[in-house]
RNA sequence: GCGAGUGUAGUACACCGGUAGUAUGCCAGCUUCCCAAGCUGGAGAAACGGGUUCAAUUCCCGUCACUCGCACCA
């Protein structure tokens, strides 16, 4: 039997790691929230990532820009226009579709050229049916940017969007990196953060949420570059997903055709993983979005975005190499590339085959026996002393028998657990068990932390 | 957003127009107990709201959530 998407999520429920969003009261769609151990998983990729692509960079910044924006950012991003989808109903099937695709495939030209009143006004001049030959419904414009009200009076001037994208906030800000560090180019601005998108229908567990987490960075190169510099990053971020210990045939690179590219690209790849249930969905992408974005914050905002070279030759607008990695996806990714079944003793098993620096709890930390004083002292000293050396990745447990405890670490995918016997108080010796062989060796205490790397 | 389906302990499932049962997990205790052992005890559920009815977890309607298809996914 192959993994399913429900068994995950429902270890995930059981286990502590991801959990439905606003749970007793009914939920939210297409809102989840992070259990403890999810929270530390997340950290640890986070953490990976940042290691990956940010710190000991020379050339890397990494900021943290606000959720809230002035809304001429979207403006400008292009946001608020084609973010936009118009949207309009078959009265008899209820099927929707696309105004300015049904406009274009009626022979209209430069659709994308026209305003929403104008392609409305197109629709009635040229008395266009749906395909299957009906009568349509009144047009709606479907934002996917959630609207907000800023201050304390609710007017047409008092509103923002909660950002769709993090992005914008590295390119707002290129100028001021640019003015404190006065980099060299090429450079990269990066960040981890939440974006919201307004979804017609959040889907598939963590896969299609409202509220997402994004881990990105924009490398600023001369135009010239960017191919090499698309390439070189490509190349980096397939190494990145084996990182993550991802199994590599569940790993595919998809190149964007033209009419699937967003309105900033001028090339994409995707980056699928081959998630359970799903199938091949993305997971990461990669897209050179020329000098799109400062170009247009440039013209709106009035503010001079060029880089000008330190040997002093001519200012330019930089263009950019846009790496993204959903945060979300990647944790789906991880546990479900993780999920394992085996048989012990007759018993099936339910594992999680995580990479021991991903792991939410590193070690694990049980007395044999939770009624012999001896031996529960013992093991919280050795515990007390993994905990400083592991910074809190450790678990103590001391309920039921000791099968069962091997048994709830197996579920979350802790590597390593330790246990104290009568044995210990004699000699100083504790037993090491592995996750995935159930191995058992006996270690010196003073060996332990060594011997857990 | 449309169409269909589902909604019962943490999880996985039963049953029922007369207030819910199993497995497993969980908690406490006993047990020199190394792979979910055993024994004893315990906690824990009808998504939310309305209607029909003497009585609704059960039938009907609405809302919400999830699943599957369609559309959407900048």
């Amino acid at each position: 039997m192959s993994t399913s998407l429900e068994d995950v999520v429902s270890l995930c429920k059981r286990r502590g790691f991801i959990y439905q969003g606003s749970d007793i009261y009914g939920g939210l769609a297409g809102t989840w929230d992070y259990g403890p151990l999810g929270t530390l998983l997340k950290r640890n990729i986070v953490k990976e990532w940042l290691k990956f692509f940010v710190d000991g960079w020379e050339d890397m910044y990494q900021i943290d820009s606000a959720i809230l924006m002035n809304p001429k950012v979207w403006q400008a991003s292009g946001h608020t226009e084609t973010f936009n989808d118009p949207l309009i109903e078959d009265i008899k099937t209820k099927k929707r579709y696309r105004l300015d695709h049904l406009l274009a495939e009626n022979g209209v030209e430069d659709v994308d050229k026209l305003s929403f009143e104008q392609m409305v006004q197109t629709l009635k001049d040229k008395n266009i049916k749906s395909p299957d030959g009906n009568e349509l419904g009144n047009p709606a414009q479907f934002n996917m940017l959630f609207k907000t009200s800023v201050g304390a009076v609710e007017d047409d001037e008092s509103y923002t969007y909660l950002r769709g994208e993090t992005a914008q906030g590295m390119f707002t800000n290129f100028k001021n990196v640019v003015d404190s560090f006065y980099p060299d180019i090429p450079f990269g601005i990066a960040q981890v953060g939440k974006s919201f998108r307004n979804e017609i229908s959040p889907r598939d567990f963590i896969f299609r949420v409202r509220e997402l987490e994004i881990m990105e960075f924009e490398w600023f190169i001369r135009p010239e570059d960017w191919e090499k510099y698309f390439e070189k990053w490509q190349k980096d971020m397939l190494s990145w997903f084996k990182k993550l210990g991802l199994d590599e045939a569940k790993i595919k690179v998809h190149e964007v055709p033209e009419q699937d590219r967003a309105h900033y690209s001028k090339r994409t790849v995707d980056f699928y993983f081959d998630f359970p249930s799903l199938g091949f969905d993305e997971i990461g992408g990669l897209a050179y979005r020329t000098d799109f974005d400062l170009k247009n914050h440039q013209e709106k905002s009035g503010k001079n975005l060029e880089y000008r070279p330190k040997d002093g030759s001519k200012p330019f607008t930089p263009h950019v190499i846009e790496p993204t990695f959903g945060l979300d996806r990647h944790i789906m990714a991880v546990l479900s590339n993780a999920y394992s079944k085996d048989e012990q003793g007759g018993e099936e098993r339910v594992f999680l085959k995580l990479p021991a620096h991903l792991a939410p709890v590193k070690v694990a930390v049980f007395p044999l026996l939770k009624n012999k004083p001896e031996l529960v002292a013992k093991a919280r000293e050795v515990y007390k002393s993994l905990q400083k050396q592991e910074s809190g990745e450790v678990m103590w447990d001391d309920n039921g028998n000791i099968g069962k405890r091997y048994r709830r670490q197996d579920e979350i995918g802790t590597p390593q657990c330790v246990t104290i016997d009568f044995q210990t108080l004699e000699d100083d010796t504790v037993t090491v068990r592995n996750r995935d062989t159930t191995e058992q060796t006996r270690v010196k205490k003073s060996d332990l932390p060594a011997r857990l790397k």
